[in-house]
DNA sequence: ACCTAACCTG
DNA sequence: CAGGTTAGGT
């Protein structure tokens, strides 16, 4: 054959479709040239692109989603709004919306201002099933009408249940908190905007500054938010929206900069003092009375999809004064970590075993420890910062060495047998698990079965996957006895059975696709014969595969192989010159030829020799 | 129903 | 290389 044909870099991946498909095909997908855009500055061009999008949309995908929205708008409104808003509530509602809520006796003060505080939970959790405007209405009739020394008094449902006396003085200071925040806003919001009173004679009043903070919270969830809300109702507040900020985008800002502070304190005070008083919910005793208390909480609750809407919009606060806050609600790691990091620990440490207990005879005999790995120092340090080695064993590292390289695996490849006696960090009985054959990924919510299972589940070391790369050489296709024969130092299960099987026919795959790759750019090149197509141990289609299944290179390829690829070869150059490859399963009849040309595996293989 | 190979994806 | 899926064979 021309060597030139497979050098270096006259190949690339796919380049035959990329071929075919000229400049003008990719450039027929490429979207339109946004228009040149004059006026690019500020939020007025976002805006205006925001409610074209949104005036783009189909209706129903605003008005087919739950209750979510609705239940967050209500509670915003009835938490924030300021009292002049109230009042044009108590006068001008809906008076035919209804909320599900039917038996809510207003007449009691006591019941209110219970609904209110659970109304208000509900709201930030988004939960489904409150259909809207009506109860905020009422509860704002009501609760408007108090004095503010009798909302110091309120108590909310579950904290009636618990009776605790510090609960009733958080959730006081809490609604001194709230109470703070309304007056803010009235003072901060003392100009009405006039595109409000055209409205307000339909609908309820949603106060700016309140829907200002919902966009900023809710933007990610904007569809979601979109959707929740009455057709009707849905128009005005977009409308309102708009208009609100593309008059005033600075002061809509520093409220929204405000607002975003104080609502994340409400709810984060609010959210915690109600999972405070269910013991169920509560973290580890640890956490108790502990500054980490907040976070903890919060990212149980935030891990609740139900309030997956709060939790984002917090997030996204870009405020730098007001981030400490905002903080608070985001998403944290859970403690599973702890869990992970340790039994990760123990794994490392069972590794480190005297090298002679490499459990498989094999091992010292046709695998050597691979040369080309010189920056398994820097691998370790890696592995330890994933798996948690402490700076001792960073310490002890040049001692294990050789060890971690037989070891080290990238992915789930056991690095010990269940059989190995060494066994220590093993809280389930290996045999046990074995004989379940669970798949690990499949249990992934248990940490500690996972990491057992990542250790115990099969088997099979990096030796076998060398092995079986080796044996590769002379057998594409290996029946379940050779694997068995050659394999017989492992215990022959359903899954080491598939896992060697996987191993192979993974290799395959490799195979198959380096030939198909080398034989396109033989048709290319412009080889007019298959006689042409000869592979040789100086060809790169051979540097290629024998770079796959024998990297150290020390193993001395059998003639044989070179044959089989060559013929492997030839069978894609010529069906693909014939156009067989227009057909799907055109490779199936190569596949039946190449899985004739395999050879019987040499007995090194399959004897039990400890070199 | 079970196994296996091929294919696709990460 | 593993996981998942699909198709085909028994």
């Amino acid at each position: 054959m021309n060597p030139s044909i497979w050098s270096k870099g006259m190949y690339s991946p796919s380049n035959i479709c990329l071929d075919g498909c000229t400049a003008e095909h990719l450039s027929s997908f490429q979207p339109d040239p946004l228009p040149p855009d004059s006026d690019a500055s500020g939020a007025s061009v976002t805006l205006h692109k925001d409610s074209e999008k949104i005036n783009m949309l189909p209706e129903s995908a605003y008005y087919s989603r739950g209750d979510a929205g609705s239940s967050l708008i209500c509670s915003n409104q009835l938490e924030l709004n300021p009292s002049r808003d109230a009042v044009l509530l108590s006068t001008k509602r809906h008076p035919s919306s209804s909320c599900g809520h039917h038996d809510w006796n207003l007449n009691s003060g006591h019941q209110a201002k219970r609904a209110r505080v659970e109304n208000i939970i509900k709201g930030m959790t988004g939960s489904p099933g409150m259909h809207c405007t009506d109860v905020t209405t009422n509860q704002h009739e009501v609760s408007d009408g108090m004095q503010e020394n009798e909302r110091t008094q309120e108590l909310p449902l579950h904290q009636e249940r618990s009776g605790s006396g510090s609960m009733r003085k958080q959730l006081e200071s809490q609604h001194e908190h709230l109470r703070q925040l309304r007056t803010r806003f009235n003072h901060m919001d003392g100009i009405t905007d006039p595109t409000d009173s055209s409205n307000e004679d339909k609908y309820p009043h949603w106060d700016n500054s309140t829907e200002t903070s919902l966009r900023d919270a809710c933007t990610d969830s904007f569809g979601e938010f979109e959707s929740s809300s009455s057709r009707k109702y849905q128009g005005w507040k977009k409308v309102k929206l708009m208009s609100y900020f593309q008059s005033k985008p600075e002061r809509i800002r520093l409220m929204a900069d405000v607002l975003k502070y104080e609502l994340s304190r409400a709810v984060s005070k609010s959210v915690d003092s109600i999972f405070k008083s269910m013991p169920l919910l509560q973290t580890s005793p640890d956490d108790e009375g502990n500054v980490e208390s907040d976070s903890s909480l919060q990212s149980s609750v935030c891990k609740d999809n139900k309030v997956r809407l709060l939790c984002r919009g917090t997030e996204e606060v870009q405020v730098p004064d007001v981030q400490t806050e905002a903080l608070s609600l985001v998403v944290q790691k859970p403690r599973l970590d702890r869990a992970d990091k340790f039994i990760l620990q123990s794994r490392s440490r069972a590794h480190r075993r005297p090298k002679s207990q490499t459990p498989f005879g094999y091992d010292s005999a046709l695998s050597e420890e691979e040369p080309s790995e010189k920056n398994t120092a820097r691998q370790h340090a890696l592995r330890c910062l994933q798996d948690g080695c402490s700076d001792v064993d960073q310490a002890k590292y040049e001692t294990f060495d050789t060890h971690w390289n037989s070891v080290k695996v990238r992915s789930k490849v056991n690095s010990r047998s269940v059989r190995s006696p060494q066994t220590r960090s093993v809280s389930v009985d290996p045999l046990l698990l074995q004989s379940l054959c669970l798949p690990h990924v499949k249990i992934e919510s248990d940490s500690l079965v996972k990491n057992n299972l990542y250790m115990l589940n099969e088997g099979l070391t990096t030796n076998h996957l060398k092995k079986a790369k080796l044996m590769f050489f002379y057998t594409r296709y290996p029946s379940s006895l050779v694997l068995k024969m050659c394999f017989h130092d492992v215990q022959f299960t359903r899954c080491i059975t598939s896992q060697l099987i996987k191993w192979f026919s993974n290799f395959r795959e490799f195979y198959y696709i380096q030939m198909e790759k080398f034989a396109r750019h033989a048709l290319i090149e412009g080889v007019a014969d298959v006689r042409g197509l000869t592979v040789g141990r100086e060809s790169e289609l051979f540097r290629a595969l024998n770079m796959h299944y024998n990297k150290a290179n020390d193993f001395q390829v059998p003639d044989r192989f070179l044959e089989v690829v060559e013929v492997t070869l030839r069978e894609f150059y010529i069906a693909i010159s014939v156009g067989k490859d227009r057909d799907p399963s055109w490779k199936k009849a190569i596949y039946k030829v190449i899985c004739k040309l395999d050879s019987d595996v040499p007995a090194e293989f399959k004897s039990h020799h400890s070199g």
